[in-house]
RNA sequence: GCCCAGAUAGCUCAGUCGGUAGAGCAGAGGAUUGAAAAUCCUCGUGUCGGCGGUUCGAUUCCGUCUCUGGGCA
């Protein structure tokens, strides 16, 4: 018996993603979830590149806006939140489509995560507490004794693994590899199909960031960054003020960088981004990628779709 | 026109007391299990501005030319 169908569209930033959904959203009966760490934030609009409010009318996106710049989002929310909208928008009859650019939560949804618990700030703060004082290359060889297998895969110089696999150690008292080895397969109640679309060319897709990342300066994107910054409430060390753009405009905000520099560091920083999208695309499984830049690129994806869901 | 300082990797520069050179940034490849737009790993041959000279050997010293700054006229 096949199972209901869930269309995942990705790509690296800056490659059309949203207005090819949009296109195919009205040529089918999809409904959109958003697939992003960025625009889950409130009031981080034109940084992010989040549809607008026309955009949304013809296409509405599930879980953009869902929570404040303070708060934080992981992967395994995304992937509770979405299990729940798909089978919201399966009880209605119509297709889940899955569009964005954060690769980690469309493979947590698809690989699946081990049952480990969430984030805990006490026993974070404890270990970068720790960190100052003795150093990471010390807590590394901490790990080393708890969980050797972790402390192999993670390099001494990688402080968020390292203080994750020590926090699901002494939240737990079982280690990270002790998790992932009782994980088991992923069974979901519906089957992907996977696609993707870039331009052929990686110049094509580095013009295309520095002329977006311009025509956001130009849109008002410092002002939108100096309105979070004078909030007074959030830092720069944040996650969500850790987004391509809005961490370098910040770091000319807190007067450690002339603006040029800022939004050249900005441009820089989402084409590394753009390119490790990429590098999780490489490898992805059953994925059928289109040309960005394709005169049909409309009707060939649905085409596609199509003959993927039956 | 004269004087001075430069000219070395895509960019900014270091360096070679004469034995053909190396950092940062950029770029490329990879990893990726509750921060992932995050975090981390690996990768450096380039007429050392052109042409002559000295020398076994010149990117390095000398001369000259070109270009770029700055100063004086």
């Amino acid at each position: 018996m096949t199972k209901p169908k869930v269309v995942c569209l990705m790509g690296p930033t800056a490659s059309g993603k949203t207005g090819l959904a949009v296109e195919l959203a009205e040529n089918h009966n999809f409904d959109i979830i958003s697939v992003d760490s960025a625009l889950v934030y409130k009031g981080m609009d034109i940084g992010t590149a989040k549809p607008d409010a026309a955009l949304l009318a013809r296409a509405p996106h599930r879980l953009i806006d869902i929570i404040d710049p303070l708060e934080a989002y992981s992967a395994a929310d995304f992937v509770t939140d979405t299990l729940e909208h798909v089978a919201q928008i399966q009880a209605q009859g119509k297709t889940p489509l899955l569009v964005g650019g954060t690769m980690m939560y469309f493979n947590a949804l698809q690989k699946g995560l081990a049952q480990m618990p969430n984030a805990d700030q006490a026993i974070r703060a404890q270990i970068e507490e720790e960190a100052t004082q003795y150093g990471w290359p010390w807590l590394h060889t901490q790990l080393q004794k708890i969980d050797p297998q972790a402390a192999e895969r993670i390099h001494p110089n990688d402080p968020q693994r390292l203080q994750r696999a020590l926090e699901v150690y002494r939240l737990t008292g079982k280690t990270m590899t002790q998790w992932w080895a009782e994980q088991g397969e992923v069974s979901l109640p519906f089957d992907m199909v996977n696609l993707a679309v870039m331009p052929k060319e990686r110049s094509v897709l580095h013009q295309r960031i520095e002329q977006r990342f311009n025509e956001m300066m130009e849109q008002g994107f410092l002002a939108e960054v100096e309105g979070l910054y004078q909030r007074g409430d959030l830092d720069g060390e944040m996650p969500s003020m850790r987004c391509v753009g809005y961490r370098q405009l910040w770091q000319y905000l807190d007067g450690k960088d002339l603006l040029e520099d800022a939004i050249f560091k900005g441009v820089v920083a989402t084409r590394q981004l753009a390119k490790r999208q990429l590098t999780w695309l490489r490898g992805w499984e059953d994925l059928r990628i289109f040309d960005s830049l394709s005169q049909d690129l409309v009707p060939e994806a649905l085409n596609y779709i199509e003959s993927r869901i039956i």
